[in-house]
DNA sequence: AGATGTGTATTACTCACTTAGTACACCTCT
DNA sequence: AGAGGTGTACTAAGTGAGTAATACACATCT
């Protein structure tokens, strides 16, 4: 894995992100066992502390579950699933549409501009 | 005005956000004369440095310009005013492009929801 | 049994940001 | 002339979120 964070955000905010972004994406798959808070710290060069309060969060969000002393799991609960992905979208279109409405600009205007955008992405 | 800050991100920061919405929208004209430090301090109900910091990148950035003495103006430079618009834009666009891409939907899709999220705003 | 690897808890430190207080030079209006 | 309004500069202190150091309990594997 091959992270960079930017150094405003808090790292912990961070990793939640990217975390969430691998299990939105599928990378993470249900069930599937977390890297241990130690070995992640390790990969991303941050402190364990770091990471177990990035994974604290995520396991109130029902995100992961963790059994005692062992590794945690993403969860299988689809309905959490998909609260996630209806999340992470909506957040998107929010904001994007607050960050365009003061701009003078329609969505027919819009669209091939992000088609272009999509494009350079693979 | 009416602005609510949120406790995460510095003030500072977020007045410049404040002001730069407002000179994309128009509703800040080029060469209008910007309130004060402590005037807008009192406003926001925050300290006259925090808007003095914010002022000082705004300069900085040419957004604004200040004889000595004299309250400060937002730019009538047209290339200055057209690269903030750029960059709104720019920035809007990549951060959705960004957080759409590991979902697995297209734009076609997309589209019909950010009218919906649009004709809502109004 | 011992070493190593889990998650967890507690405590302390660090640093960016904010606030506060003061001061100075200059302009404008009364 | 005087009062009050600009922007600017500097120092000091406070605040709080984020991060780091350390230790503990338990499980697993050799």
């Amino acid at each position: 894995m091959s992270v960079s964070f930017n150094k405003r955000d808090p790292i912990y905010l961070q990793v939640i992100q990217h975390l969430k972004r691998l299990i939105v994406s599928g990378k993470l798959r249900p069930g599937e066992e977390m890297p241990s808070r130690r070995q992640l710290a390790n990969d991303f060069k941050i402190n364990p502390n770091t990471v177990q309060r990035a994974y604290s969060e995520m396991e109130e969000q029902r995100l992961i579950y963790t059994e005692p002393n062992r590794p945690s799991h993403i969860t299988e609960d689809p309905a959490v699933l998909n609260q996630l992905k209806n999340e992470w979208l909506n957040k998107a279109m929010a904001t994007f549409v607050s960050a365009i409405e003061p701009l003078d600009i329609s969505l027919d205007e819009l669209v091939p501009l992000l088609e272009e955008k999509l494009q350079k992405r693979k």
